[in-house]
RNA sequence: CGGGGUGUGGCGCAGUUGGCUAGCGCGCCGCGUUUGGGACGCGGAGGUCGGAGGUUCGAGUCCUCUCACCCCGACCA
Protein backbone atom coordinates (compact mmCIF):
# COMPACT_ATOMS: atom_id res chain seq x y z
CA UNK A 1 0.00 0.00 0.00
CA UNK A 2 1.28 3.39 -0.99
CA UNK A 3 1.20 5.86 2.11
CA UNK A 4 0.39 9.07 -0.49
CA UNK A 5 -3.25 7.08 -0.94
CA UNK A 6 -3.96 6.08 2.71
CA UNK A 7 -6.59 8.48 3.76
CA UNK A 8 -5.36 7.95 7.41
CA UNK A 9 -2.72 10.52 8.95
CA UNK A 10 -0.73 10.23 12.17
CA UNK A 11 -1.08 13.15 14.84
CA UNK A 12 1.43 14.67 16.60
CA UNK A 13 -0.12 15.25 19.67
CA UNK A 14 -1.94 12.72 21.87
CA UNK A 15 -5.84 12.92 21.70
CA UNK A 16 -6.67 15.03 25.03
CA UNK A 17 -10.11 12.48 25.65
CA UNK A 18 -7.75 9.61 25.77
CA UNK A 19 -5.92 8.57 28.91
CA UNK A 20 -5.06 4.91 28.01
CA UNK A 21 -1.58 4.38 26.18
CA UNK A 22 -3.26 1.75 23.88
CA UNK A 23 -5.81 4.23 22.63
CA UNK A 24 -3.69 7.28 22.32
CA UNK A 25 -1.00 5.46 20.51
CA UNK A 26 -3.47 3.38 18.12
CA UNK A 27 -5.57 7.15 17.39
CA UNK A 28 -2.47 9.02 16.85
CA UNK A 29 -0.96 6.60 14.66
CA UNK A 30 -4.49 6.38 12.47
CA UNK A 31 -5.67 3.00 13.49
CA UNK A 32 -8.72 3.47 15.62
CA UNK A 33 -11.13 6.49 15.71
CA UNK A 34 -13.34 6.92 18.50
CA UNK A 35 -17.21 6.47 18.25
CA UNK A 36 -18.25 7.43 21.47
CA UNK A 37 -16.53 5.83 25.17
CA UNK A 38 -15.88 2.49 24.60
CA UNK A 39 -16.53 2.09 21.38
CA UNK A 40 -14.08 2.05 18.32
CA UNK A 41 -14.24 1.77 14.84
CA UNK A 42 -11.44 0.32 12.98
CA UNK A 43 -9.17 2.27 9.94
CA UNK A 44 -7.38 0.72 7.25
CA UNK A 45 -4.87 0.09 9.36
CA UNK A 46 -6.25 -0.70 12.20
CA UNK A 47 -8.67 -3.46 10.70
CA UNK A 48 -5.52 -4.97 9.18
CA UNK A 49 -4.00 -5.42 12.71
CA UNK A 50 -7.93 -6.68 14.06
CA UNK A 51 -8.54 -9.13 11.09
CA UNK A 52 -4.48 -10.56 11.65
CA UNK A 53 -5.04 -11.14 15.90
CA UNK A 54 -8.95 -12.96 14.65
CA UNK A 55 -7.07 -14.83 11.92
CA UNK A 56 -4.59 -16.53 14.72
CA UNK A 57 -7.22 -17.22 16.76
CA UNK A 58 -9.28 -18.88 13.91
CA UNK A 59 -6.99 -21.04 12.56
CA UNK A 60 -5.93 -22.21 15.99
CA UNK A 61 -9.52 -23.19 16.79
CA UNK A 62 -9.97 -24.56 13.64
CA UNK A 63 -6.61 -26.80 14.32
CA UNK A 64 -9.06 -28.87 16.73
CA UNK A 65 -11.68 -29.04 14.58
CA UNK A 66 -13.48 -25.60 15.92
CA UNK A 67 -16.32 -25.18 13.21
CA UNK A 68 -16.66 -21.54 12.38
CA UNK A 69 -20.30 -20.11 12.08
CA UNK A 70 -21.64 -16.55 12.55
CA UNK A 71 -24.61 -15.66 14.84
CA UNK A 72 -27.04 -12.94 14.79
CA UNK A 73 -26.48 -9.59 16.77
CA UNK A 74 -30.30 -9.36 17.18
CA UNK A 75 -31.70 -11.91 19.67
CA UNK A 76 -35.47 -13.05 20.59
CA UNK A 77 -36.30 -12.73 24.39
CA UNK A 78 -37.90 -16.16 24.93
CA UNK A 79 -34.91 -18.68 24.47
CA UNK A 80 -33.28 -16.04 27.31
CA UNK A 81 -36.17 -16.45 29.32
CA UNK A 82 -35.78 -20.08 29.51
CA UNK A 83 -32.33 -19.59 30.95
CA UNK A 84 -33.36 -16.99 33.63
CA UNK A 85 -30.93 -14.40 31.73
CA UNK A 86 -33.65 -11.91 30.09
CA UNK A 87 -34.53 -10.24 33.55
CA UNK A 88 -32.41 -7.16 33.50
CA UNK A 89 -32.38 -8.10 37.81
CA UNK A 90 -30.81 -11.10 36.42
CA UNK A 91 -27.73 -9.90 33.54
CA UNK A 92 -28.10 -5.93 33.66
CA UNK A 93 -25.43 -5.18 30.70
CA UNK A 94 -27.81 -6.40 28.28
CA UNK A 95 -28.78 -3.70 25.34
CA UNK A 96 -32.57 -4.25 24.03
CA UNK A 97 -34.77 -2.96 21.81
CA UNK A 98 -37.92 -3.03 20.32
CA UNK A 99 -39.69 -4.44 16.76
CA UNK A 100 -42.06 -1.52 15.61
CA UNK A 101 -44.74 -3.82 17.11
CA UNK A 102 -43.71 -3.83 20.13
CA UNK A 103 -41.67 -6.98 20.87
CA UNK A 104 -38.99 -7.09 22.54
CA UNK A 105 -35.24 -8.11 21.29
CA UNK A 106 -31.85 -8.40 23.20
CA UNK A 107 -28.95 -7.03 21.30
CA UNK A 108 -26.42 -9.92 22.34
CA UNK A 109 -23.99 -10.07 24.98
CA UNK A 110 -22.67 -13.60 24.71
CA UNK A 111 -24.36 -16.43 22.42
CA UNK A 112 -24.82 -19.72 24.87
CA UNK A 113 -28.63 -19.81 24.42
CA UNK A 114 -28.60 -19.09 20.43
CA UNK A 115 -26.37 -21.05 19.92
CA UNK A 116 -27.50 -24.23 21.83
CA UNK A 117 -31.17 -23.24 20.35
CA UNK A 118 -29.79 -23.31 16.76
CA UNK A 119 -27.73 -26.72 17.31
CA UNK A 120 -31.02 -28.01 18.64
CA UNK A 121 -32.17 -28.72 15.20
CA UNK A 122 -28.99 -30.82 14.19
CA UNK A 123 -28.14 -32.48 17.53
CA UNK A 124 -30.00 -35.44 18.75
CA UNK A 125 -27.80 -38.79 18.91
CA UNK A 126 -24.69 -39.48 20.43
CA UNK A 127 -23.12 -40.10 16.69
CA UNK A 128 -23.55 -36.26 16.19
CA UNK A 129 -21.17 -35.64 18.93
CA UNK A 130 -18.49 -34.41 20.43
CA UNK A 131 -18.41 -30.78 18.67
CA UNK A 132 -17.16 -27.50 18.62
CA UNK A 133 -18.34 -24.83 17.31
CA UNK A 134 -17.28 -21.20 17.56
CA UNK A 135 -17.64 -17.62 16.08
CA UNK A 136 -15.57 -14.40 16.08
CA UNK A 137 -18.16 -10.68 16.05
CA UNK A 138 -19.38 -8.24 17.91
CA UNK A 139 -20.95 -8.36 21.27
CA UNK A 140 -22.63 -5.23 23.22
CA UNK A 141 -22.36 -5.22 26.93
CA UNK A 142 -24.19 -2.14 28.58
CA UNK A 143 -21.38 -1.28 31.17
CA UNK A 144 -21.48 1.41 33.20
CA UNK A 145 -18.11 2.57 33.02
CA UNK A 146 -16.05 1.96 29.58
CA UNK A 147 -12.44 2.77 29.71
CA UNK A 148 -9.06 1.90 28.90
CA UNK A 149 -9.23 2.50 25.11
CA UNK A 150 -9.62 -0.91 23.37
CA UNK A 151 -9.51 -3.11 26.62
CA UNK A 152 -12.92 -2.38 28.69
CA UNK A 153 -15.99 -1.55 25.68
CA UNK A 154 -19.54 -1.87 24.95
CA UNK A 155 -18.83 -2.35 21.81
CA UNK A 156 -16.24 -4.97 20.84
CA UNK A 157 -14.75 -8.28 19.35
CA UNK A 158 -15.28 -10.88 20.71
CA UNK A 159 -14.29 -15.05 19.50
CA UNK A 160 -16.77 -17.29 21.86
CA UNK A 161 -16.13 -20.96 21.24
CA UNK A 162 -18.53 -23.93 22.80
CA UNK A 163 -18.22 -27.58 23.19
CA UNK A 164 -20.65 -30.28 23.61
CA UNK A 165 -19.53 -33.41 24.98
CA UNK A 166 -21.82 -36.51 26.05
CA UNK A 167 -19.68 -37.63 29.41
CA UNK A 168 -17.89 -35.85 32.09
CA UNK A 169 -14.91 -37.40 30.62
CA UNK A 170 -14.83 -36.25 27.20
CA UNK A 171 -16.14 -32.60 28.24
CA UNK A 172 -12.42 -32.20 30.29
CA UNK A 173 -10.67 -33.71 27.04
CA UNK A 174 -11.82 -31.17 25.51
CA UNK A 175 -11.31 -28.80 27.62
CA UNK A 176 -7.86 -29.53 28.05
CA UNK A 177 -7.54 -29.74 24.08
CA UNK A 178 -9.21 -26.02 24.25
CA UNK A 179 -6.66 -25.20 26.88
CA UNK A 180 -3.47 -25.84 24.66
CA UNK A 181 -4.86 -23.79 22.02
CA UNK A 182 -5.47 -20.75 23.90
CA UNK A 183 -1.74 -21.43 24.51
CA UNK A 184 -0.59 -21.51 21.05
CA UNK A 185 -2.65 -18.13 20.24
CA UNK A 186 -1.10 -16.12 23.02
CA UNK A 187 2.41 -17.45 21.67
CA UNK A 188 1.91 -16.72 18.33
CA UNK A 189 0.70 -13.33 19.58
CA UNK A 190 4.19 -12.44 21.60
CA UNK A 191 2.42 -12.68 24.96
CA UNK A 192 2.43 -15.91 25.96
CA UNK A 193 5.02 -15.80 28.09
CA UNK A 194 3.39 -12.70 29.82
CA UNK A 195 -0.29 -14.69 29.91
CA UNK A 196 -0.57 -17.06 32.74
CA UNK A 197 -4.06 -19.61 32.99
CA UNK A 198 -5.49 -18.76 36.15
CA UNK A 199 -7.74 -20.79 38.59
CA UNK A 200 -10.74 -18.03 39.05
CA UNK A 201 -14.82 -18.24 39.86
CA UNK A 202 -16.49 -21.04 38.27
CA UNK A 203 -19.52 -18.16 38.18
CA UNK A 204 -22.98 -19.42 38.98
CA UNK A 205 -23.49 -22.73 37.41
CA UNK A 206 -20.58 -24.82 38.10
CA UNK A 207 -18.41 -25.27 41.97
CA UNK A 208 -15.50 -25.92 39.71
CA UNK A 209 -13.14 -23.43 39.23
CA UNK A 210 -13.00 -21.63 35.53
CA UNK A 211 -9.60 -20.38 33.70
CA UNK A 212 -8.90 -17.29 32.72
CA UNK A 213 -6.01 -15.97 30.73
CA UNK A 214 -4.38 -13.47 32.13
CA UNK A 215 -1.88 -11.31 30.43
CA UNK A 216 0.47 -9.40 33.32
CA UNK A 217 0.10 -5.38 32.50
CA UNK A 218 0.75 -2.70 35.00
CA UNK A 219 -2.57 -1.38 33.80
CA UNK A 220 -4.44 -4.91 34.26
CA UNK A 221 -7.93 -4.49 36.23
CA UNK A 222 -7.37 -7.78 37.85
CA UNK A 223 -4.88 -8.90 40.70
CA UNK A 224 -3.57 -12.42 40.34
CA UNK A 225 -1.18 -14.44 42.24
CA UNK A 226 1.65 -16.09 40.26
CA UNK A 227 3.71 -19.09 40.34
CA UNK A 228 6.36 -18.25 37.60
CA UNK A 229 7.75 -21.23 38.16
CA UNK A 230 4.52 -23.96 37.68
CA UNK A 231 3.11 -20.59 35.15
CA UNK A 232 0.02 -20.83 36.84
CA UNK A 233 -2.02 -17.70 38.19
CA UNK A 234 -4.76 -17.90 40.84
CA UNK A 235 -7.20 -14.56 40.63
CA UNK A 236 -7.45 -12.64 44.26
CA UNK A 237 -11.27 -13.25 43.69
CA UNK A 238 -10.82 -17.54 44.76
CA UNK A 239 -7.49 -16.82 46.30
CA UNK A 240 -8.23 -18.64 49.95
CA UNK A 241 -6.00 -20.46 51.67
CA UNK A 242 -8.75 -23.83 51.25
CA UNK A 243 -8.54 -22.84 47.72
CA UNK A 244 -4.78 -22.60 47.64
CA UNK A 245 -4.71 -26.18 49.10
CA UNK A 246 -6.81 -27.88 46.60
CA UNK A 247 -5.03 -26.62 44.06
CA UNK A 248 -1.67 -27.71 45.45
CA UNK A 249 -0.21 -24.19 45.50
CA UNK A 250 1.62 -22.74 48.28
CA UNK A 251 1.28 -19.00 49.28
CA UNK A 252 5.37 -18.17 49.24
CA UNK A 253 5.41 -19.05 45.99
CA UNK A 254 3.09 -16.53 45.05
CA UNK A 255 3.61 -13.08 43.32
CA UNK A 256 0.75 -10.85 43.51
CA UNK A 257 0.50 -9.25 39.82
CA UNK A 258 -2.19 -7.02 37.76
CA UNK A 259 -3.20 -8.98 34.91
CA UNK A 260 -5.87 -8.27 31.96
CA UNK A 261 -7.65 -11.06 31.30
CA UNK A 262 -7.12 -12.12 27.71
CA UNK A 263 -9.32 -14.94 27.71
CA UNK A 264 -11.57 -17.05 29.64
CA UNK A 265 -12.83 -20.63 29.61
CA UNK A 266 -15.38 -22.20 31.84
CA UNK A 267 -17.27 -25.66 32.26
CA UNK A 268 -21.04 -25.07 31.95
CA UNK A 269 -22.12 -28.69 32.73
CA UNK A 270 -25.20 -29.07 31.49
CA UNK A 271 -27.10 -25.74 32.59
CA UNK A 272 -27.79 -24.34 28.65
CA UNK A 273 -28.42 -27.44 27.06
CA UNK A 274 -31.16 -29.09 30.20
CA UNK A 275 -32.66 -25.29 30.03
CA UNK A 276 -33.38 -25.54 26.35
CA UNK A 277 -34.31 -28.99 25.99
CA UNK A 278 -31.49 -30.21 24.36
CA UNK A 279 -30.53 -33.71 24.89
CA UNK A 280 -28.85 -36.47 23.20
CA UNK A 281 -29.85 -40.35 22.58
CA UNK A 282 -26.79 -42.97 23.72
CA UNK A 283 -26.10 -46.11 22.07
CA UNK A 284 -28.59 -47.87 24.48
CA UNK A 285 -31.94 -45.46 23.46
CA UNK A 286 -31.74 -43.14 26.94
CA UNK A 287 -31.91 -39.68 27.12
CA UNK A 288 -28.45 -37.84 28.25
CA UNK A 289 -27.69 -34.62 28.93
CA UNK A 290 -24.99 -32.99 27.07
CA UNK A 291 -22.10 -31.12 28.97
CA UNK A 292 -20.96 -28.05 27.40
CA UNK A 293 -17.48 -25.67 27.46
CA UNK A 294 -17.14 -22.29 26.65
CA UNK A 295 -14.22 -20.69 25.71
CA UNK A 296 -14.02 -16.53 25.17
CA UNK A 297 -10.78 -14.75 23.72
CA UNK A 298 -11.40 -10.71 23.67
CA UNK A 299 -9.77 -10.12 20.06
CA UNK A 300 -10.35 -6.53 19.99
CA UNK A 301 -9.42 -6.33 23.78
CA UNK A 302 -5.84 -8.38 22.59
CA UNK A 303 -5.17 -5.71 19.78
CA UNK A 304 -5.54 -3.15 22.76
CA UNK A 305 -3.14 -5.50 25.36
CA UNK A 306 -0.65 -5.73 21.95
CA UNK A 307 -0.55 -1.89 21.69
CA UNK A 308 0.27 -1.44 25.21
CA UNK A 309 2.39 -3.84 26.01
CA UNK A 310 4.42 -3.57 22.28
CA UNK A 311 4.91 -0.01 22.73
CA UNK A 312 7.72 2.58 23.30
CA UNK A 313 8.59 6.39 24.16
CA UNK A 314 8.03 6.65 20.05
CA UNK A 315 5.01 4.79 19.36
CA UNK A 316 3.85 1.18 18.48
CA UNK A 317 5.98 -1.70 17.77
CA UNK A 318 4.28 -4.65 16.32
CA UNK A 319 5.11 -8.21 16.37
CA UNK A 320 5.59 -9.69 12.69
CA UNK A 321 2.52 -11.63 12.88
CA UNK A 322 0.05 -9.13 13.47
CA UNK A 323 1.65 -5.90 11.91
CA UNK A 324 -0.16 -3.56 9.48
CA UNK A 325 2.89 -4.49 7.04
CA UNK A 326 5.90 -6.10 7.51
CA UNK A 327 8.11 -3.70 6.48
CA UNK A 328 8.01 0.56 6.21
CA UNK A 329 9.37 1.84 2.80
CA UNK A 330 10.52 5.61 3.15
CA UNK A 331 12.07 7.32 -0.20
CA UNK A 332 13.55 10.37 0.47
CA UNK A 333 13.62 13.35 -1.63
CA UNK A 334 12.03 13.05 -5.46
CA UNK A 335 15.08 12.93 -7.22
CA UNK A 336 14.72 10.48 -9.97
CA UNK A 337 16.99 7.63 -9.37
CA UNK A 338 15.62 7.57 -5.75
CA UNK A 339 12.08 7.50 -6.65
CA UNK A 340 13.11 4.94 -9.48
CA UNK A 341 15.03 2.31 -7.62
CA UNK A 342 12.12 2.72 -4.37
CA UNK A 343 9.00 2.06 -7.09
CA UNK A 344 11.49 -1.07 -8.31
CA UNK A 345 11.60 -2.65 -4.44
CA UNK A 346 8.33 -1.88 -3.76
CA UNK A 347 7.37 -3.78 -6.52
CA UNK A 348 9.77 -6.51 -6.09
CA UNK A 349 8.84 -6.67 -2.24
CA UNK A 350 5.16 -7.41 -3.39
CA UNK A 351 5.93 -9.52 -5.60
CA UNK A 352 7.65 -11.80 -3.03
CA UNK A 353 4.49 -11.56 -0.60
CA UNK A 354 6.12 -9.16 1.40
CA UNK A 355 3.55 -6.65 2.73
CA UNK A 356 5.03 -2.98 2.38
CA UNK A 357 3.97 0.53 3.38
CA UNK A 358 5.91 2.64 0.55
CA UNK A 359 5.83 6.19 1.61
CA UNK A 360 6.05 7.67 -1.71
CA UNK A 361 5.06 11.40 0.25
CA UNK A 362 6.55 14.34 -0.77
CA UNK A 363 7.04 15.12 3.23
CA UNK A 364 10.44 15.40 4.79
CA UNK A 365 12.71 12.64 5.85
CA UNK A 366 12.69 13.12 9.45
CA UNK A 367 8.43 12.86 9.59
CA UNK A 368 8.27 9.47 7.56
CA UNK A 369 11.37 8.10 10.12
CA UNK A 370 8.60 9.34 12.95
CA UNK A 371 5.37 7.99 11.09
CA UNK A 372 7.56 4.41 10.41
CA UNK A 373 8.06 5.01 13.99
CA UNK A 374 4.14 5.55 15.62
CA UNK A 375 2.96 3.18 12.92
CA UNK A 376 5.48 0.43 14.60
CA UNK A 377 6.16 -1.59 11.87
CA UNK A 378 8.71 -4.08 12.23
CA UNK A 379 10.98 -2.98 9.46
CA UNK A 380 12.08 0.15 7.79
CA UNK A 381 14.01 0.06 4.66
CA UNK A 382 14.77 3.92 3.51
CA UNK A 383 15.99 4.50 0.05
CA UNK A 384 17.87 7.78 -0.87
CA UNK A 385 20.95 9.26 -2.90
CA UNK A 386 22.60 8.65 -0.09
CA UNK A 387 22.12 4.61 0.23
CA UNK A 388 21.95 4.66 -3.46
CA UNK A 389 25.65 5.86 -3.50
CA UNK A 390 26.54 2.74 -2.05
CA UNK A 391 24.23 0.46 -4.66
CA UNK A 392 22.25 -0.41 -1.39
CA UNK A 393 19.56 0.16 0.86
CA UNK A 394 19.09 1.00 4.76
CA UNK A 395 17.28 -1.49 6.89
CA UNK A 396 16.51 -0.91 10.21
CA UNK A 397 14.05 -3.30 12.75
CA UNK A 398 11.97 -1.36 14.57
CA UNK A 399 12.80 -2.56 18.01
CA UNK A 400 16.70 -2.06 17.07
CA UNK A 401 18.43 1.28 16.81
CA UNK A 402 20.97 0.27 14.41
CA UNK A 403 20.93 0.76 10.75
CA UNK A 404 23.24 -1.43 8.39
CA UNK A 405 23.43 -0.79 4.59
CA UNK A 406 22.73 -4.18 2.49
CA UNK A 407 22.21 -4.95 -0.90
CA UNK A 408 18.24 -4.25 -2.03
CA UNK A 409 18.34 -8.69 -2.69
CA UNK A 410 19.88 -8.81 0.39
CA UNK A 411 16.90 -7.42 2.27
CA UNK A 412 14.08 -8.91 0.43
CA UNK A 413 15.15 -12.88 1.22
CA UNK A 414 16.07 -11.59 4.79
CA UNK A 415 12.22 -10.35 4.91
CA UNK A 416 11.07 -13.36 3.00
CA UNK A 417 12.57 -16.04 5.65
CA UNK A 418 11.48 -13.76 8.24
CA UNK A 419 7.64 -13.79 6.90
CA UNK A 420 7.51 -17.09 6.75
CA UNK A 421 8.75 -17.85 9.95
CA UNK A 422 5.70 -16.20 11.06
CA UNK A 423 3.50 -16.71 8.76
CA UNK A 424 3.54 -20.56 10.12
C1' C B 1 -24.51 4.42 39.77
C1' G B 2 -21.50 7.75 43.80
C1' G B 3 -17.16 11.17 43.73
C1' G B 4 -13.65 14.37 41.01
C1' G B 5 -12.26 16.80 36.41
C1' U B 6 -12.94 18.68 31.27
C1' G B 7 -15.89 20.62 26.84
C1' U B 8 -13.41 27.20 22.73
C1' G B 9 -11.81 26.07 14.03
C1' G B 10 -9.73 19.16 11.91
C1' C B 11 -6.02 18.29 16.44
C1' G B 12 -3.67 20.41 21.07
C1' C B 13 -4.53 24.74 24.00
C1' A B 14 -4.94 30.28 26.06
C1' G B 15 -8.81 33.62 27.05
C1' U B 16 -7.96 38.21 34.01
C1' U B 17 -12.91 40.64 38.73
C1' G B 18 -18.50 39.97 32.38
C1' G B 19 -16.62 44.72 27.89
C1' C B 20 -16.43 46.07 22.32
C1' U B 21 -13.59 42.87 15.62
C1' A B 22 -12.50 35.30 20.13
C1' G B 23 -6.55 34.36 20.07
C1' C B 24 -1.98 30.91 19.79
C1' G B 25 0.57 26.34 18.06
C1' C B 26 -0.04 22.14 14.81
C1' G B 27 -2.64 20.75 10.56
C1' C B 28 -5.07 22.54 5.82
C1' C B 29 -4.93 25.78 0.84
C1' G B 30 -1.61 29.00 -2.61
C1' C B 31 3.42 30.77 -4.09
C1' G B 32 8.63 30.37 -3.28
C1' U B 33 13.03 28.40 -0.92
C1' U B 34 14.11 23.57 1.23
C1' U B 35 14.94 17.63 1.80
C1' G B 36 18.62 11.90 6.60
C1' G B 37 14.70 12.62 12.61
C1' G B 38 8.13 16.00 12.47
C1' A B 39 11.88 22.80 7.75
C1' C B 40 11.35 28.21 6.60
C1' G B 41 9.21 32.86 4.42
C1' C B 42 4.96 35.41 2.48
C1' G B 43 -0.28 35.18 1.64
C1' G B 44 -5.08 32.64 2.77
C1' A B 45 -9.44 29.61 4.37
C1' G B 46 -11.73 27.78 8.64
C1' G B 47 -15.14 28.85 15.11
C1' U B 48 -23.68 29.07 16.47
C1' C B 49 -17.14 29.06 22.45
C1' G B 50 -21.07 21.10 23.78
C1' G B 51 -26.66 22.19 23.93
C1' A B 52 -31.15 24.75 25.98
C1' G B 53 -33.03 28.46 29.02
C1' G B 54 -32.03 32.74 32.12
C1' U B 55 -29.54 37.35 34.41
C1' U B 56 -27.48 41.85 32.00
C1' C B 57 -26.95 47.75 28.16
C1' G B 58 -23.48 43.70 27.06
C1' A B 59 -22.09 36.50 28.30
C1' G B 60 -16.69 32.14 25.99
C1' U B 61 -16.77 34.43 31.07
C1' C B 62 -22.37 34.67 35.88
C1' C B 63 -26.99 31.33 37.18
C1' U B 64 -30.25 26.89 36.18
C1' C B 65 -31.04 22.57 33.52
C1' U B 66 -29.01 19.15 30.14
C1' C B 67 -25.57 16.26 26.94
C1' A B 68 -20.78 14.27 26.14
C1' C B 69 -15.77 12.79 27.41
C1' C B 70 -11.77 11.40 31.05
C1' C B 71 -10.20 9.55 35.94
C1' C B 72 -11.21 7.05 40.97
C1' G B 73 -14.71 3.77 43.21
C1' A B 74 -18.76 0.24 42.86
C1' C B 75 -20.26 -3.22 38.94
C1' C B 76 -18.46 -6.79 35.16
C1' A B 77 -23.72 -13.03 35.48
Amino acid sequence: MKLSQLFTKTRKQVPADEEARNAQLLIQAGFIHKEMAGVYAYLPLGKIVLDKIANIVRQEMQAIGGQELQMTTLQPKDIWEKTDRWDDAKVDNWFKTKLANGTELGVGLTHEEPIVDALSDYITSYKDLPLYVFQIQSKFRNELRAKSGLLRGREFIMKDMYSLARNQQEHTEMYETAAKAYSQVFDRLGIGQLTYRTYADGGIFTDKFSDEYQTLSPVGEDTVYVDQERRVAVNEEVYTDANLKKLGLNKKDLVAKKGIEVGNIFPLESKYTDALDVYYTDETGHQQSIIMGCYGIGVSRLMGVLAEHFSDDKGLVWPLAVAPAHVYLARLGDDKEVVKAADHLYQQLQAAQIEVLYDDRDVRPGQKFADADLMGIPYRVVISQKTLQEGKVEFKARSDDQTSLMFAQAVIDKLKTETKEKSL
